[in-house]
DNA sequence: TCTGGGGTCCTAGGACCC
DNA sequence: TCTGGGGTCCTAGGACCC
């Protein structure tokens, strides 16, 4: 899709269509950002700018908070579209997919006019504008949608792949980032086309299995263990975070075991949506300075409870955490998912009481928003005047925002 | 420039087992 | 004495993607 977040954002507002918009926050906040409309890239917006960067560079721009319920459901429509024109769709992001258009020929025509039906389709469904990349090799398509954009449709034909890629910078490579451009750069490696003339021996022997990827993927071959999969399986996630930057970095205490809490019980709720239990959790800690660390503790037992959660991460967390230093971010991850039921041990009573407990809240929250129940320790330290201070922090944007949430 | 949040994949070292 | 070779699992960190 093209500007993704910024096109749905016009879909709400019309009047923004034209004008330089950001996708994000408030220009003064702590963020990056997310999407910028054609008219603020003119000015050296991009993605993944902070946002006061981004502030500099185009201060009468129009800053926006992001909605990611409206994506959400764009991206199904979208999504609800493709399946249109083919079974075998893989959904590679929230604004990215994958066609197998193998066989449906006589249903749509060739290539190029299946492309253009689907666009003007998409349109017309959803209101939206995509592009298009149509090739034997998944990552070849890829690269090609990219060179279209916006609004546009390129097909690369078979056995023209490597004359196609020959000219563009490695950068344009999914998997070549900002390293491995300036690994290659201090080769002489500078486009596509020189990766191609190199021995993959010599790549394998310079990057190691990465090379060796780099080597097909110069060729217009799909390589890498991403790309290799089959179009449309989708074998659901493989790991469950959520994390937080505070507005202004903090030792206090209170206010990070409290932030601490909540995530965990926001890990919690999704690993119960998924009808997940993770035997490993890792918590994240990034102080004032940038540094990051992560430390991970393993259980026999895997578990979707809030409060087994919180035990382990807060452990975790009082035995690294180097006191009195300031934190900039926490996270809590999970990962490592048990099959099915669990050994009943010790504690086991206590665990399906809880579970209960938490069936009940994730009801309510479903009724009345995500705020509507938290654990205590959420609540402590100083939680909801820091919900104040950055509204778009609160756990979910419930439709209903009640007063006093209750303390489980 | 003062650096989000949610993910995936890869590497490397160490513990442990046979 | 001074030290194999295969494997798995765990932890930590980092590159990268949208």
């Amino acid at each position: 899709m093209d500007a993704f977040f910024v096109s749905v954002e016009e879909l709400y507002d019309p009047s923004l269509k034209g004008k330089p918009v950001v996708v994000g926050g408030r220009p003064d906040e702590r963020g990056v950002v997310s999407a910028a409309s054609y008219a603020a890239r003119k000015f050296g917006v991009h993605s993944a700018m902070p946002l006061r960067t981004a502030y500099k560079m185009c201060p009468q721009a129009i800053f926006l908070d992001g909605h990611p319920e409206r994506y959400r459901e764009a991206s199904e429509k979208v999504f609800e579209v493709l399946r249109e024109f083919s079974p075998l769709v893989e959904m590679a992001s929230i604004d990215e997919a994958y066609l197998d258009m193998t066989g449906t020929e006589r249903l749509h025509g060739p290539p190029l006019k299946a492309a253009h039906r689907l666009h003007a389709r998409m349109k017309e469904a959803t209101g939206l504008n995509c592009s298009t990349g149509i090739a034997a090799a998944r990552m070849v398509a890829k690269i090609g949608s990219d060179q279209a954009k916006p609004n546009g449709i390129l097909w690369v034909l078979p056995g023209r792949e490597a004359e196609f890629l020959a000219p563009l910078d490695i950068r344009k490579i999914p998997g070549v980032g900002k390293v491995t451009e300036k690994n290659l750069n201090a080769l002489g490696i500078r486009k596509v086309g020189d990766l191609a003339r190199l021995e993959p021996a010599f790549l394998e022997q310079r990057f190691g299995k990465w090379g060796l990827a780099l080597a097909g993927k110069s060729q217009g071959l799909d390589a890498g263990a991403w790309f290799e999969s089959e179009i449309g399986e989708d074998e659901g996630p493989k790991s469950i975070s959520h994390e937080h930057t505070f507005s202004e970095d903090t030792a206090d205490t209170a206010r990070i075991e409290s932030t601490l809490s909540r995530l965990c019980e926001m890990v919690g709720r999704r690993l119960r949506e998924h009808g997940l239990t993770a035997r490993t959790l890792q918590l994240k800690l990034r102080y004032s300075d940038f540094s990051t660390i992560t430390r991970a503790h393993s259980n026999e037992r895997g578990t979707e409870i809030d409060t087994e959660i919180y035990e382990a991460i807060r452990e975790l967390f009082r035995r690294n955490w180097k006191p009195g230093a300031k934190v900039r971010l926490l996270g809590v991850h999970a990962s490592g998912w048990t099959e099915g039921g669990q050994l009943n041990l010790v504690g086991e009573e206590r665990h399906e009481k809880w579970a209960r407990t938490l069936a009940t809240a994730d009801k309510l929250r479903d009724r009345f928003g995500e705020s509507a129940v938290s654990l205590a320790a959420s609540l402590r330290g100083g939680f909801r005047e820091h919900a104040q201070e950055n509204p778009a922090s609160l756990p979910g944007k419930g439709r209903s925002d009640p007063k006093d949430p209750k303390p489980l």
